[in-house]
DNA sequence: TATTGTTATACTCTATAACTATA
DNA sequence: TATAGTTATAGAGTATAACAATA
């Protein structure tokens, strides 16, 4: 046995998270330097291409619940980088909106972390990188359509 | 653009964040059934094939820091996995060595992680599944080279 | 009755700083 | 003085339950 955590490394669940936890924290430490957290970031993201969005929409768009949109908005808003707008056709919703700063923040955070993304594959091929993308999508799918049915029960030892 | 996130699906990080937090949600069901979490499980895995082990090792091994593995000890201890005796070499530390109970949870819970783990592959060859897990550890190796690399200062907007 | 946003709360994973008891 | 384990604390990411306002 080469390596201790041998058994460990044969599911690929392990190597996600190991990996993912540790390539996180550097993205953390880019998007600190404009502000921003990785979920601030995805968020004015969407609202930088798709303004008008409503809070739902953002929601269902990063695959989290909207209780946890609530803060990332107003970290956004606080930060003068995102402006919540009654929407006019439902007086619940916000359409939120850009600011001219937030547009600004964003092409500077993006440009920033674009290459930091590249250094994290560096030595793999544009096929390479493709291939993983792929494949993180792929099991991304197969848990939301497998996962999601509760109503298959892991039986209890 | 036919997805709200098509620029964040450009990011090869982004994609790692949300194919394993997704994932993760799946893997954290099939432990709580043995009322183990994925890192609990993780270091009773470390401490069945490698016993006598120090909570130092485990840190190292599962890249987590010391602080980290107490409470995860701790848990395995109360739950009569793991017993934790004195070192006769070094009083400072433990000798961490799986119970027989520990070792029989620890392989029901491998058996019953195994096709879940398989399942969240399905539809990629065996050579993708190998491929993939070739760039999840070439990318955790990038960023443990360049990213511990504290002397690079990313420079302030 | 259903939906939008919200509050309150909690759990997991992880990190840093500073302590203790050895070595 | 250095190391093994510990305590205390904090922060990020995420979830659920229940509520108000509006549809």
């Amino acid at each position: 046995m080469r390596c201790l955590d041998h058994t460990l490394r044969t599911l690929t669940g392990y190597r996600l998270q190991r990996t993912t936890s540790t390539a996180m924290a550097e993205f953390n430490r880019v998007f600190a330097v404009h502000g921003l957290r990785r979920t601030t970031f995805a968020a004015l993201t969407l609202i930088v291409e798709t303004p008008g969005m409503r809070q739902s929409q953002l929601a269902e768009a990063l695959a989290i619940e909207r209780p946890n949109i609530v803060q990332i908005v107003v970290e956004l808003e606080q930060a003068g980088l995102v402006e919540r707008k009654t929407a006019k056709d439902d007086r619940r919703a916000y359409a939120l909106q850009p600011t001219a700063t937030g547009r600004r923040v964003f092409e500077r955070a993006l440009a920033q972390v674009q290459p930091v993304d590249r250094a994290i594959t560096a030595g793999l091929t544009p096929d390479q990188v493709a291939a993983l993308h792929k494949a993180l999508d792929r099991i991304e799918w197969n848990v939301r359509a497998t996962g999601a049915a509760d109503d298959f029960e892991v039986p209890r030892p």
